[in-house]
DNA sequence: ATCATTTTGTAAACAGGTTCACAATTAGTG
DNA sequence: CACTAATTGTGAACCTGTTTACAAAATGAT
């Protein structure tokens, strides 16, 4: 029957011996290092994993949904807006828009100014949508978080936040524009 | 010039505000726990971007690192269990297997016994890689991780793992197995 | 032994990303 | 004005993953 149903959470697990397995001269604390590794890691694959069931009933995708949100802030984006905003190529827009205009959604018209320019626009059918995916995704969200105190919820968040300003650091660091990053 | 650079953090940072920006009545702290959400999916991300790029000049990319590794603690695996231990389907074992093949860093050998199966070996080229990787990922992981104490550590992680443990639930409940998750 | 079931791997078609290269259209500079 | 720059979006080729459907081999129960 192929029983995947994702995580055998072990499995990831004790792969964080894997590095340190062979007693190299690592800094001691390596291990917690891996062990919060893997959890990010594993707790952003399975957040993705509720959140994309609790949407699919909906017909529409993660992805998609995202598109979708921005558009109900600010209508009409262009495509590279979109892509600056979500954090992906203008490729990668490209092709969810294509796929979002087949399915209703969304609708490109071609700005008035600009010949460049395609802007895309929400339809009747995105915008009743919009209003069901949020309710969705904010009970799943509400549901996830539900486990954590409001306190150790800042702590754990003070120290994500640490770990993202380095690696925006360590992103921006040999990256020649170098003038992007902006917490 | 594309500067894309991955992260503008305030973009998706100030798209917390999106779900709650009409004053529905959603638990008080539902904010916050899309900050968190967001901060998860950043941290997450932006890691895979750091060891992506430590990975590229070895000429191997993140997926195919998993794969190695668990080759490197257990050579000879069947793409079946190397799709359990990595959570992945088997389809895209096949595929990853095929790339790495072409790539000449494993070999499929039939089975001996069975004559279904196919087990993966790493080749010399495979093996001689495997050091190199686990160095650059280590120092990776260690710079990353330079920001933080140990004790916030354990207690960020304490919480990552209460939130997992909730995730598993959710994830394992609507799943008519749901025999398969363990921690 | 046979026959149904499970297991192993593949193929095809798709969604979602990437990079590189490119045409078209602004925009800025002389 | 003319020419170079930068910006907007696409196309092609690739990697990674999914689901669905399937052939082949092994297992198990009768």
């Amino acid at each position: 029957m192929e029983t995947r149903l994702p995580l055998d959470a072990r499995a990831i697990a004790d792969s964080a011996e894997v590095s340190t397995s062979e007693g190299k001269s690592v800094p001691k604390n390596l291990d917690s290092n891996l062990r919060f590794g893997f959890l990010i890691h594993d707790v952003s694959r399975m957040r993705r994993i509720v959140v994309d069931r609790a949407l699919k009933p909906l017909g529409i995708t993660r992805s998609q949904w995202w598109v979708l949100a921005f558009l109900s802030r600010r209508d009409g984006m262009t495509q590279t807006a979109l892509a600056a905003d979500l954090d992906l190529t203008k490729v990668a827009i490209g092709g969810l828009v294509d796929r979002m205009e087949a399915g209703g959604f969304v609708e490109r018209r071609a700005d008035e100014r600009d010949a460049r320019a395609r802007r895309i626009y929400l339809t009747k059918a995105g915008q009743k949508l919009v209003a069901a995916i949020r309710e969705a995704v904010d009970a799943v969200e509400a549901d996830i978080m539900s486990v954590v105190e409001d306190e150790e919820l800042e702590g754990a968040s003070g120290v994500l936040l640490k770990v993202k300003t380095r690696l925006i650091e360590l992103i921006g660091s040999d990256a020649e524009g170098a003038g992007d990053i902006e917490m």
